[in-house]
DNA sequence: AAGAATGTCAACCGCGACTCT
DNA sequence: TAGAGTCGCGGTTGACATTCT
């Protein structure tokens, strides 16, 4: 257990990746999907653990990572998700497209715990503090352990515990009509928990950008109307999605949830950076896609020769550079980072001593891994979204 | 300017669940 | 059915960055 079984075999490489390692992995992904995680670092020719390469991929190098500063809605959403789900940072996840369990959860611990208990919540119960009678530090024993429990029992909030206790489908769309969805129990619990005087700017889920795409009966969209022909989004500092080609379309079933696209279309802090080749956005409805998709990378990759998307990409011509390239960070290029040049964040590793000036670049194609995607969906969501895939209703 | 304190986040660890033989 | 292999999740750690004194 814990370790993987194969790092006691070999003498495997731990801690950060370099961008050789993240060169590597990327090009083997990119190329081949990731098949059979265990088998991946072997094939790409990596010294790590397939776990690692893994958790790699899927928390650091995948392009439709959106990566910066949580917008407002993200982080209601968070909030309104936590107090539904406990500590199901996995569920919370695929309630935010571009968003990984563990970015979020280190967002929870490190701002949301903290303003929660300005504002005088417990952030592991969400009542007021005094209800809790101090006890918000020990989110990790009983209150946060119980409400991040697997058992699915212990997950209806309050407002609903009348309500015969559904299976929460961790994709939050229920296999059967009949029964409720997650979504449902989060806007219940949010909009009963709106009336509280002691509520702290909860709003229900639909005002927080929250968009149950389904009725209770998990068929009929509800919610307000979704652009018919959304861009592809990256935020400033990312990739792209665009939310709805790839919703309705199953174009990136295995990174963009359901329930994400008023999210993305609506954060103030988004922007539209990409747009998916008619090839691999699925032509079923790609009248409107342009045929270029924005990444953004950074020079000090390019230059170096060391992380080239671009021999991926059809296009190179199109590669756009904002800034000198060599003020790019290859980090941000690995994150897709973007990189407003006005973005005031500095997120990134600052490994190796590049600098942290950040830039944007476009990048056209990027065919191969999202004609794997199609060929291999991967589980980056697991089995919910698998679950999650044929029970998405039809929009637009 | 320097050291301490605090914050952030990538990565690891340990475990349960699942799949395959 | 049991056991091995694998996957995915949540908790935790530690390095680095930033802010404070």
């Amino acid at each position: 257990m814990g370790r993987h079984a194969c790092c006691y075999k070999q003498k495997l490489r731990k801690g950060l990746w370099s961008p050789e390692e993240d060169e590597k992995l990327v090009r083997h992904i990119t190329k081949y999907g990731h098949g059979c995680w265990s088998s991946v670092p072997k094939l790409a020719g990596l010294q790590r653990c397939g776990k690692s390469c893994r958790l790699r991929w899927i928390n650091y190098l995948r392009p439709d990572l959106k990566r910066g500063t949580f917008s407002q809605q993200e982080e209601d959403l968070i909030i309104d998700l936590h107090a539904a789900l406990g500590n199901r940072w996995s569920q919370i996840a695929a309630q935010l497209p571009g968003r990984t369990d563990n970015e979020i959860k280190n967002y929870w611990n490190s701002c949301i715990k903290k303003k929660l208990r300005q504002r005088g919540i417990d952030p592991s119960t969400h009542k007021p503090l005094g209800e809790t009678d101090g006890r918000e530090d020990r989110e990790t024993t009983n209150s946060e352990k119980t409400s991040g429990s697997r058992n699915p029992q212990l997950l209806a909030p309050a407002s609903v515990e009348a309500e015969p206790t559904p299976p929460l489908m961790g994709t939050g769309v229920s296999e059967d009509p009949a029964i409720p969805t997650k979504e449902f129990f989060v806007d219940q619990r949010v909009s009963s928990r709106h009336e509280s005087p002691n509520s702290t700017r909860y709003a229900p889920l639909q005002q927080s950008n929250y968009v149950a795409c389904c009725d209770a009966n998990g068929t009929r969209p509800i919610g307000p109307p979704i652009q018919p022909t959304p861009p592809l989004w990256f935020t400033h500092d990312t990739r792209l999605l665009n939310a709805d080609a790839e919703l309705c379309h199953g174009m990136l079933p295995s990174v963009v949830p359901s329930i994400s696209t008023s999210i993305l279309s609506s954060s103030a802090e988004l922007k539209p950076m990409i747009s998916l080749p008619p090839d691999s956005a699925n032509s079923a409805n790609s009248a409107d896609s342009s045929n270029e998709l924005e990444l953004q990378s950074s020079g000090t990759l390019f230059d170096s020769g060391i992380f080239q998307w671009l021999e991926l990409l059809p296009n190179k011509g199109q590669i756009q550079f904002d800034t000198e390239p060599e003020d790019l960070k290859w980090s941000e290029y690995l994150n897709g980072t973007i990189a407003s040049t006005t973005s005031n964040q500095s997120q990134g590793q600052s490994l190796f001593g590049v600098t942290k000036e950040e830039s944007q670049v476009s990048v056209t194609g990027l065919n191969s891994w999202y004609e794997e995607q199609q060929l291999h969906p991967p589980d980056l969501y697991g089995k919910d979204l698998h679950q999650r895939i044929p029970a998405q209703p039809e929009r637009i």
